[in-house]
DNA sequence: GTCTATAGGCTGATAGAC
DNA sequence: GTCTATCAGCCTATAGAC
């Protein structure tokens, strides 16, 4: 048994690690400090020692996870190329974080349904910056005649959505395929990207496509209720 | 002092809107009975004697809006139409659900986050539905030529983590509104299913478009680490 | 820096009167 | 069906020894 001791450092990592793991599976609340410690193998003394308790600790957690993100992130806004690239390159940099930090799109995404509680006013730029890179390529893209003319607002928040949206749904689509046993066909994460990646510059491509009129809505009758 | 009596139903029922209402904001851990009796004005033992406990008020309402929503996108299934109508109608169903129970989004996001923790055996068909529905549009659009080959599951994600994370982030959107004082411009709901219903025809529709080659990544540059 | 022991508050549940 | 009173368990936090 010579692996029994530690340093300092290790017993800070050791927390945000566990941390990061039982506050995106369970939220906040779903979580307790002793589970924490325990799976850190720490004395759960040490997470008020450290971080001033479990308030603290998230928040340090929460704070890492925003200033990674906004790190890669500001590399795409510096970036000085096309749009589509641009484009191409904010999706890119959004799956470097998750493989980085597979829990950021659980934390962010929980933190972002409960109106950002937890999230310190010092921080907050930090997260607006996921969306206005985008914005900026969009708006950039749209200028140069690249992209038809769209809300960058809507198309932002929708890109970023659907890509949370699957990384933090693994565990559930991973259970659906075992108890239900459909089987899902792909769902690697390179996969989507690619896929998404073109969706959007697809969805984003200068009028008139070969494609549709504007459909009509109508849609199935439905008695009203 | 007259309305102080109340019926049975009404002590049922005043007990799922709080709790809908708390479960989304705070989700499960994070709301105590204490809470969802109070703004309920009803006695928390009532909690026990109707539902059998939280645990049992959580099923119930989870029940009732994945039954709700299944039983909306059934019909959509059952409509025989072409895909791209069928598409816009799918949208509008999820639309639909959220305008008679705001509070969907937040708590099936989170329910699924936690890898569908609370969700009953019974009731995950209900679940599976919201993806299936979009699936056999999909593949309908890809054999009838109306749509480019693209794996449906990957789509399907996509398209309803964007409506989902639209509909469950509202409050956080405000707050930044609020703080920061962006004006994000448009952000009304009607405006995000109408560009998604757009951005999800052009990105399905059958290439070559006008638009581009398909960019090669590269990206910034920027340290590995 | 780490650990043990304990304080003190809150939570979910229910027995029993009405 | 409803309400009051109560309890046992769990949770976060910390004082104080090492």
């Amino acid at each position: 048994m010579a692996v029994r001791q530690r340093d300092p450092k290790s017993t800070r990592s050791a927390l945000l690690d566990a941390a990061a793991d039982l506050f995106a599976k369970r939220g906040f609340d779903g979580t307790t400090i002793d589970a924490i410690a325990k799976q850190a193998r720490v004395n759960k003394a040490m997470i008020s020692y450290h971080f001033g308790g479990k308030r603290g600790l998230y928040g340090a957690l929460l704070s890492e996870i925003l200033t990674n993100m906004a790190a890669r992130l500001e590399a795409v806004r510096a970036w000085d190329a096309p749009p589509e690239q641009r484009m191409v390159a904010f999706i890119a940099a959004f799956r470097e974080v998750v493989r980085v930090q597979p829990v950021a799109p659980q934390i962010m995404l929980r933190e972002v349904i409960s109106g950002g509680r937890h999230v310190d006013r010092k921080i907050l730029p930090n997260f607006l910056a996921i969306f206005t890179v985008l914005q900026g390529i969009l708006e950039q893209g749209t200028r140069e005649g690249k992209f038809r003319p769209v809300n960058p607002v809507l198309t932002q928040i929708g890109l970023v959505g659907s890509l949370m949206f699957f990384f933090a749904t693994e565990t559930f689509r991973k259970r659906i395929v075992r108890e239900i046993g459909v089987d899902a066909g792909s769902m690697d994460a390179e996969d989507y990207i690619r896929h998404w990646r073109d969706m959007m510059l697809g969805g984003l491509a200068v009028r008139p496509v070969a494609g549709f009129p504007v459909p009509v809505d109508s849609g199935p009758s439905q008695g009203d209720e």
